[in-house]
DNA sequence: ATATATCCTATCTGTTTAGTAGTATTTGTT
DNA sequence: AACAAATACTACTAAACAGATAGGATATAT
């Protein structure tokens, strides 16, 4: 299971992706309102995508948040990785948490093979999803 | 990921299934010495899929499990909801634990579809997967 | 100056994870 | 009947994580 916190990660970039406008930014008080998640909550969200650079903010009257990078530029992948960690089922085959089992060897691991298999068809869905193929579905 | 509960979970069916003999079932201290699992923590796991009908128990002197039915009629997908719940990473596109989104209206979902499709594919792979595919492997 | 927005630190409650301890009960053997 | 050896059961614990909330500091447009 993903978390909410990843959800709401994902929900919050595709609203502001739909709401792009080159002069003003989207606030977090908008996002949460509309897409119903807790305002605080959110600000903490919106605060480690920036500090991931996935967004740019903008202090003061008029601030709020911006994509930093253009919506297909930005995976479906990388916003999980960043909020949840990895997306594999064994932190042995995880691509970018790689970390060994305690108890057992690699080489001789029964369920190793069938958790690459499952790791690599989900990535093959997954990376193929940006915050724009999100906003268009 | 899968939790390490439910990865000592397949060990130990893998183990049983690799040591089965008509006479005597296999002992909670032989899985544990040998898979290098904690004793007291697998005896709760081994409870946990006695009481779900995957094994059967015997107490007493010359006791311990057995599988309940054959190695090949024990699915990969059956363990890991018992022992850790819901496969799906979105509660909304769980098949055997479904739960709504509390915030998102599910015609209007912009990620349902995705993680629809990661579900299947998963569940393609999994599926196919028993206890005894593990054992050849 | 002021209103309004993000930024930052701290805190909190409940649940889950990964166990451990100790006792009760059952069963085979002597 | 006594004993040893196995599972069954109840209770507890420590640490991490989930999902937030509170309150003040800081920046910015007007």
């Amino acid at each position: 299971m993903i978390s909410n916190k990843c959800k709401y990660a994902i929900r919050a970039l595709v609203h502001i992706a739909n709401n792009e406008q080159d002069d003003k930014p989207v606030m977090t008080s908008d996002i949460a309102h509309e897409q119903q998640i807790p305002r605080k909550f959110l600000e903490i969200i919106l605060r480690e995508l920036r500090n991931n650079r996935i967004l740019e903010s903008k202090r003061g009257k008029d601030g709020g948040f911006r994509l930093l990078r253009a919506a297909e530029d930005i995976s479906l992948t990388e916003v999980m990785r960043i909020i949840d960690g990895p997306i594999a089922m064994l932190p042995c085959v995880s691509l970018n948490y790689y970390r060994k089992c305690d108890e057992c060897e690699e080489e001789s691991c029964e369920i190793k093979g069938v958790f690459e298999q499952v790791r690599d068809r989900t990535l093959d869905i997954l990376n193929g999803q940006t915050i724009k193929s999100l906003t268009l579905s």
